[in-house]
RNA sequence: GUCGGCGUAGCUCAGACGGUUAGAGCACUCGGCUCAUAAUCGAGUGGUCGUCGGUUCGAAUCCGACCGCCGACACCA
């Protein structure tokens, strides 16, 4: 039985169109998911889209339609995106399907029963662009501090989650899973938050009425962060498919922005433990892309989205920036400067390039049929580091060390064709046997990378004469040395990518 | 303010339980090669490892102070 690997990307909130900060998240868990299904797991990749709360209400009343009609429109606009990024998650949840309301609402029943949720009253200064309370301490000049925008006074009868009791609870499931949050920087910011005193939170609302009903209330839904992040449990089969549940909970692997690390990494265990789980097993948290060293935002008019950089570097030269430009957990800066030079650099250069020169001399002194490589070449052991890196990489939620890894070995073999110079050699064993070593490492490079860029590693695949795909491939065997099994056509072509002019 | 982190080559970063001449990639210089997308290969230039002080036979690494940057401390998608 294949080990089960179930990966998530938070749920996408509809109010937003999809920029490259959603991109990193979502590239990251494909290509996560892609090197899983290399490793022949059982893969189960989620994202989606959060489509409740008051500001898709007061954006679609603005509009002039349904909610529901509105978080259409935006929702497709991801999914479209993530087509359009060779995305291959395996569901797509959005939270006003039926599958999810009836979800949260076996999971809240299930807290509210088990004695975890008690009424209380909440009252405070509401700002609508956050749907958050704020305190008088917090209001600049008594507007929210980050919108500037006057806050209204809102009072309701509340459902409340005793979160204040899962303190020690908390405490200990982080003591027994020290693993659980990566980066260590940011698990010790959960414990901190825990520490500091956990406050009981307000998981209802009367005041709107787009939400999950409450099911032991009429007239209240859920507070929308209660409802998301139980979307993780719905596609699973909570409540639905307890066999289905069992396999893949709770060894997920939650993927998520640094600005919800305290609802991943607090509340999330908490409702899980109130509910009668374990709490999930690997949160995974990164910082943001920043641009020019400033946060993404709205109204600093500064978001790029991902078809602005499709158009210059393809969607595998996009992918391939993400993954390896920005190591998952800090901040990262995106410059179009930069891109352009690592695309040049380990893309064109190293290896496009690599496929290029191979390909012309197997066709001028291998009459274009690719020979074996020798077993004995250096080349082997090369490969070998290479892909042990790589999985030590990837196991390590480190996308951007797994291909340094596997770009070790494309320069290894550039340097292996300048030691050996076949294009000076006469046709026969000697020139077979250092292109085949060749052809070789680009059989094992189109596996390794096949997780950053699918579509170009089948490309590459092709062009060497092999069958079927990369994808289908099993690791770690197929990317032991002398796979390649020589007598295959190599075909030459067009530049795999095709260099960007700096001038 | 409280807590935490960071400051290493022009740029992006690795290294840090103390120990030989501090590393990589990019950029730059020189040389080789001409199969290849003016690509590639090799060599080299470049750092008082934020500042000051302490511990030590020995500190980028441990301790303290300071300077600078950042994050958390909000019912923040």
């Amino acid at each position: 039985m294949s080990e089960p690997f179930y990966v998530t990307t938070p749920i996408y909130y509809v109010n937003d169109v999809p920029h490259i900060g959603h991109a990193y998240t979502t590239i990251t868990a494909d290509a996560l998911a892609r090197w899983h299904r290399l490793l022949g797991d059982d893969v189960f990749f989620l994202t989606g889209t959060d489509e409740h709360g008051l500001k898709i209400q007061r954006s679609a009343e603005a509009n002039g339609v349904s909610p529901l009609e509105q978080a259409d429109v935006t929702s497709a606009r991801f999914r479209e995106v993530w087509n359009s990024l060779d995305i291959s998650n395996d569901d797509f949840i959005r939270t006003t399907e039926p599958r999810h309301i009836a979800s949260v609402q076996a999971f809240m029943q299930a807290i509210f029963d088990n004695g975890f949720i008690r009424k209380g009253t909440y009252a405070g200064q509401y700002c609508v662009a956050c749907e958050a309370y704020y305190t008088d301490d917090d209001l600049v000049e008594g507007n929210c501090p980050i919108h500037g925008r006057p806050v209204e006074w809102l009072e309701e009868d509340n459902w409340f989650f005793e979160l204040s009791r899962f303190e020690k609870p908390l405490l200990d499931w982080y003591e027994a899973h020290p693993d659980c949050v990566h980066p260590v920087g940011k698990r010790n910011e959960a414990l901190g938050i825990i520490r500091q005193g956990l406050a009981d939170v307000s998981v209802s609302r009367t005041s709107i009425s787009w939400g999950v009903p409450v099911p032991w209330d009429d007239g209240h839904v859920f507070y929308v962060w209660y409802d998301a992040l139980i979307n993780y449990a719905t596609a699973i089969g909570y409540g639905a498919d307890p066999d289905r549940f069992a396999r893949y909970w709770p060894a997920v692997h939650h993927l998520l922005g640094k600005d919800i690390l305290r609802f991943h990494c607090v509340y999330w265990p908490a409702m899980c433990m109130a509910a009668g789980l374990e709490p999930p097993a690997h949160l995974g948290v990164h910082g943001f892309l920043l641009v020019g060293g400033e946060k993404m935002s709205k109204t600093r008019l500064n978001q790029i989205f991902p078809a602005d950089l499709v158009t210059d570097f393809g969607v595998d030269g996009f992918r391939y920036h993400f993954l390896r430009d920005n190591p998952f957990g800090p901040d990262g800066d995106f410059s179009y400067e930069a891109m352009v030079t690592r695309y040049n650099t380990d893309l064109a250069n190293n290896f496009g390039n690599l496929l290029s020169r191979v390909a012309t001399v197997v066709g001028r002194r291998c009459d274009g049929i690719g020979p074996a490589p020798d077993p004995a070449s250096p080349l082997g052991a090369v490969a070998a580091d290479s892909l042990r890196d790589a999985a030590a990489a990837w196991a390590g939620l480190s996308p951007s060390n797994a291909l340094e890894a596997t770009w070790r070995l494309i320069a290894a073999a550039n340097a292996h064709l300048e030691t050996n110079e076949p294009w000076k050699m006469d046709p026969g064993p000697a020139v077979d046997a250092v292109m085949g070593d060749a052809l070789e490492v680009l059989r094992i490079v189109a596996i390794l990378a096949t997780p950053a860029m699918p579509a170009t590693c089948a490309h590459v695949w092709e062009r060497i004469g092999l069958t079927g795909t990369p994808a289908e491939q099993r690791l770690p065997d197929a990317a032991a040395w002398g796979g390649y099994p020589g007598g295959l056509p190599v075909r030459t072509g067009d530049p795999l990518f095709p260099r960007i002019s700096t001038k």
